[in-house]
DNA sequence: CGACTATTTGACCCTTCTCAAATCGGGTGG
DNA sequence: CCACCCGATTTGAGAAGGGTCAAATAGTCG
């Protein structure tokens, strides 16, 4: 399955089966008071909307944030889908631990992190300076936990530091080493 | 197994078990570039150390927050350790969701989100005006991202403001509904 | 009692938020 | 193909919330 940035692969609320993350990134969002708000990413490797297993439903909204590939998330016997679960308990830990980390520190740094998140995600081409897909302000916004102007703002300021370069048209390279 | 408030569970590296916490509030730390980071919290119901089922050693370093109560998650046949993995993954991606929303919005109320989690972790006794243990302010600042001076004086407004009031040394009551 | 760590408080400054408005794209219907 | 609309991005100015540095207090544990 193949979705284009901002895609919506599936939604909160609504049946469906788990799916493991190919390429790409998504973004999560869980139902709050106050409409959708952001509650993770899943990134390579990740498996999304597991808990379709137990309550046939998905818990989460998930938004392809970059081009995004996935596939369905089967597993065979016994002791493979109880290793597939391990696995993905421990991808989830980790992934808490990433995400936690995007919102800390001044915003430079929270983007600068954010890019080498998704440089990561990429499938590592071109390891020294990672050419990558930008998402809208508005997720990166959501992401880090900052306003969209300043996301801008601090954007510019790498651009004239000479951290990133815009390439195509939501496109930058990267110029410093990611994670 | 019985923890008090700043004990340490385990430490990312040693060999170990998964545990499930009985009662009471984990931090989790994995090992950064400078130390140890904020990498997580685990609440009532929530396991801690599954990765050791794969990889034999804990990724993460576990302190109690709060007076802890943990037990081993054993699980018995195939299917009920199935069923067991498969809750501990959706309450680990709802957990992410719930720690990521401790590090948006303002102090005050990320500090009253992070209260109203503690109480929800404590078994609801007294669900109107729940009086929690508070951890220490350095916790508390990792938890939210925010500096020890800002999280005393913010603790301070909220009490001003009649939104929690101390009771004996070290716990607070909430004077609004958590959670 | 004494060494240490945790918490509080003050002053000051910087980063980020807010509110407003301009610009830029992309897509649509004439 | 062009005029127009709407969401996304940029930019500016000003205010404020937090961060930072320093120092005083209050607890804790031997």
């Amino acid at each position: 399955m193949q979705f284009e940035r901002g895609a919506t692969v599936f939604v909160a609320g609504m049946p469906g089966s788990p799916w493991r993350v190919v390429d790409g990134l998504v973004r999560l969002d869980r139902e709050g008071l106050e409409g959708p708000e952001f509650g993770g990413l899943a990134r390579v490797g990740d498996v999304i909307g597991a808990e379709t297993m137990m309550f046939d439903r998905y818990t989460y909204t998930a938004v392809a944030l970059l081009p995004l590939t996935i596939e369905a998330w089967c597993h065979g016997t016994a002791g493979e889908r109880e290793q597939g679960l391990l696995l993905a308990l421990a991808r989830s830990e980790r992934r808490m631990a990433d995400v936690l980390a995007l919102r800390g520190g001044r915003a430079a740094e929270r983007i600068r992190r954010l890019f080498g998140f998704i440089a990561g995600a990429m499938g590592s081409r071109d390891a020294d300076a990672p050419c990558i897909p930008m998402p809208r302000l508005r997720d990166i916004a959501d992401i880090t936990g900052l306003q969209v102007e300043t996301v801008s703002r601090t954007i510019s300021q790498l651009s004239e530091h000479g951290e990133i370069a815009p390439r195509a048209r939501r496109y930058v390279q990267l110029n410093y080493a990611p994670e």
